[in-house]
DNA sequence: TGCTTTTTTGACCTTTGGTCAAAAAGATAG
DNA sequence: CTATCTTTTTGACCAAAGGTCAAAAAAGCA
């Protein structure tokens, strides 16, 4: 039948909070801290029943990861439609990048421990194809900019580069900057007075080779930054 | 007094039998797979004596990073002494670092998971900064060809643009691009036919922009690449 | 050779991932 | 409302792995 019964609905709400149990727990204690007798234990279920939900804990994190993920997704959709000129939706992203790292700080612990081979490596190809998907979703939606700004001739590609290896590029240097900002020593001792800015100007500095207008020597892209901050996400990370 | 005794010299070799048999398990099972009882019985060692050279798995993976690391040091050094043009020293260490990756593909494996904030939070300090030293190393010798090439002309900053700036930028692409190339399925949907290849034309382009001469429109750096490839890099990995 | 110091050993303990038969709860039929 | 069947929950149990340490073995020394 379609509707569920009263204990089916009440298994699937328990799944939550398993995962919002898992989320604290991983925050503060991190991969190693995070074990299933300490999920049953906060949620005063059996250990048995959270493997009723989760194979293993490092599903745990997959589904924790692909939650986040998620809201990234969303964050990326308000960002794209930012009214007006094609590199200012892509800023607009830009934007949208950062504060998603600022505001769900754990995601990027949960990427980096679902990096290491022999972790990703006990969760189901099924539960990584659904975190796999979101992560296509946001892929193709910045694609989909350079698409727009190509159409309407904001950028004009040479013909050994494709909007794939723009995406790539500034996926690239984003990620590679947020990571090295958060666990490299070594960036302390280099003098980058703000990794975050810094990673905006990279950015930009990328577009602006790749051709495309308005380059930020005319424009301030800062304050289109603030702009889209107040104007899209100006309320904050939203909880539901 | 100065000179080791002959038990003390063993006892010193054994901490690369260690770490050898501890790389190979690693390399085929992971940071799962890799645990102290099977070190020991690998090398018909009580697990002990394990941890009279390790206080816990953790510390012998920053080992092994830390081994690696000093021969990315030893190549960067190479690469940085090859003769000719700022720029062309510069594409030197790109070749360096795509050759490193590689040729030391575990290595990779290593740095996620000692990226994991939970996992590189059991080691000492002490280790932890011997690591980051190698790693400093590795980021001055590039600064190092920076400032030469604004020494001698091949490059003029503007004045919010600093040395560190270009380094940090360069290793965010690359560290960035070789990280999404090995842990994403959604590079695959991506329409990259080599990720090295865009690695490297990303990174000319971004310093194509920073303004250093020659540009890549000038020169073909993958040219560049072969020659250094050949001339500085052609004899393999060099194991000892 | 006998004593002291250093090193090695593996039994032992604890934690944790993971299983499963039995118990409890829930649904259904008479 | 009761008896029966089905689903869900439980926690005792097991195995694997991290980590410790007192006793044994080896090395150093006079």
């Amino acid at each position: 039948m379609a509707t569920l019964t009263r204990k089916q609905r009440e298994i699937l709400d328990r799944e939550q909070l398993i995962l919002d149990a898992a989320r604290e727990i991983f925050r503060t204690c991190g991969y190693l801290g995070l074990n299933m007798n300490r999920i049953a234990e906060r949620l005063e279920y059996a250990k048995g029943t959270i493997y009723q939900h989760f194979r293993n804990k490092e599903e745990i994190i997959l589904a924790l990861a692909a939650g986040t993920l998620q809201k990234r997704a969303l964050m990326f959709e308000k960002a794209a439609q930012f009214p007006g000129k094609s590199r200012f939706r892509m800023a607009a992203i830009g934007c949208a990048a950062e504060l998603f790292v600022k505001w769900y700080p754990d995601h990027f612990e949960l990427e980096k421990v679902l990096s290491c081979g022999s972790i990703i490596g006990k969760t189901r190809t099924k539960l990584r194809d659904k975190k796999n998907a979101v992560e296509l979703k946001c892929v193709s939606i910045v694609t989909g900019i350079v698409r727009d700004a190509i159409a309407n001739g904001d950028l004009k590609l040479s013909k050994d580069v494709s909007p794939d290896h723009i995406v790539f590029a500034l996926w690239s240097m984003t990620y590679g900057g947020y990571s090295i900002m958060d666990s490299t020593e070594t960036m302390n001792s280099m003098g980058i007075e703000s990794g975050f800015q810094t990673v905006r100007d990279n950015n930009h500095l990328l577009l602006d080779q790749f051709g495309w207008k308005p380059f930020s020597s005319k424009t301030d892209y800062n304050e289109v930054f603030e702009q889209v901050h107040q104007e899209i996400f100006g309320d904050g990370p939203s909880q539901h």
